[in-house]
DNA sequence: AGATCTATTATTTTCGCAAATTCCTTGCCG
DNA sequence: CGGCAAGGAATTTGCGAAAATAATAGATCT
């Protein structure tokens, strides 16, 4: 049905079930399928036009990483959302991220700081290039790609593959609060997003690891706060 | 064909899937299935006589962890060993776990308090019922289970599910190192881990956060230490 | 001999169907 | 009228066959 790409960069084969899984993940991240939402089998198949063996399998990947719950015999759901889930997710990604930043100023090397420039540019270029009114869904997606990238490039040479893995996988769980706040974003926030990642870039470059670390505890706690109030008037309770 | 229990405490349902994972998983962990060992689906599949569909479900959810590696079209292999991924894992855990323990010390209850002593009992008991010689299977796995329990007890009251989370993941990818150690455990050694987690349980129930997480932490690097020595002399280069 | 193409084999991946289990409805009895 | 059991529908789970892909061996050509 949506089966059009079928390997995306030339070197990793795509299998069905690496497709699906990507596939049931971004439509989970961005909130497509709701939260609490059962997901059945025979839905999935027709949605996504593959067997069962391919869902199950990205299911249970998903699982692992925390955005289905699954009970024995009565099949998967979308994690549920909460704010108390979103700051427990916030607070632990600044434990994970302050450690693995710090490392990265201290290890980090002339291509890391390339890296870093060069993915500063990208975000900057897309915020800028932002029409003025509400955003819709090529361009969120654009954004939220480079903010991702951003972040991932500022802790990259942290040289520890767990701090790594626990950081992207909390990505995507905070993600999922992000998704509802950015279509309402006012070029005035956009500006202070810009510059708040332009001095995070500055101090890691710097190499001020305090001011770095304090840099990025605010701008996370900061969104968290943003999220906050708006997750409050999307939801019931 | 060992397919003997079905469900294990009358709750959770126990099916084929979850079973085999548990399974794979034990055996990583363990070490009967060595590390970068192709897992070739025809072998586990009369190994733990299941057919595909809960293998390769399981297999997903063990890359998720970590345990296993995956090239598509290629299968899957059990996950290399080293001592600098011993080192990460451990300082990633140290991460995680003195952070939970703070949390845990600060809101821990009664209930708290009564289980950590539980454990550490149970633990100390096991200590001492042990042989004087070399450990065998079903004293290894007693004593590698209320191990588990005790540093699990200890953090549980933190408040946070991604740190459990992320520190159950983390436990499964140091206990692989642990394991090779215990069974060369003299008696003095254990005499003096008996000690340390007595001294960690007791810093912990006075609620002095500084002084647990010192204890953790010395705990956790002598162990790396030990592992790392073992760990050399077992391995080629 | 070395390299390249082709045929064969081994292995993974996917699908369809059958079995097991849960959920929902309906009818029965107290 | 309410609780409960039985039957049927819906759903998940598991197995083996079939399709797709990688690895291997053999043959042909330069």
């Amino acid at each position: 049905m949506l089966t059009a790409h079928c390997n995306r960069d030339g070197f990793g084969a795509m299998t069905l079930s690496e497709q699906v899984y990507q596939d049931l993940r971004r439509d989970i991240v961005s909130g497509v399928l709701e939260p609490r939402l059962p997901l059945r089998l025979d839905r999935l198949k027709t949605r996504y036009g593959v067997g069962f063996s391919p869902l199950r399998e990205a299911l249970s990947r998903l699982q692992s990483e925390r955005l289905v719950d699954a009970v024995a015999l009565r099949g998967f759901t979308v994690a549920p959302m909460s704010i108390d889930k979103m700051w427990d997710a916030i607070n632990t990604r600044l434990l994970i991220e302050t450690d693995a930043l710090r490392r990265a100023i201290d290890k980090g090397d002339d291509r890391w700081e390339a890296t870093l420039v060069a993915a500063m540019h990208a975000l900057s270029l897309q915020y800028r290039r932002l029409p003025d009114g509400p955003l819709k869904e090529p361009q969120t997606e654009a954004l939220r790609q480079r903010h991702q990238e951003f972040h991932a490039a500022l802790i990259s040479a942290c040289g520890s593959d767990w701090l790594l893995d626990f950081a992207e996988k909390l990505t995507l769980a905070t993600e999922r609060y992000r998704h509802t706040t950015m279509h309402r974003l006012i070029p005035e926030q956009r500006r202070d997003l810009d510059a708040e990642h332009r001095a995070l870039m500055e101090a890691a470059v710097a190499r001020d690891a305090d001011r770095a670390c304090g840099l990025l505890t605010e701008h996370y706690t900061l969104t968290g706060r943003h999220m906050a109030a708006q997750f409050g008037t999307g939801q019931a309770g």
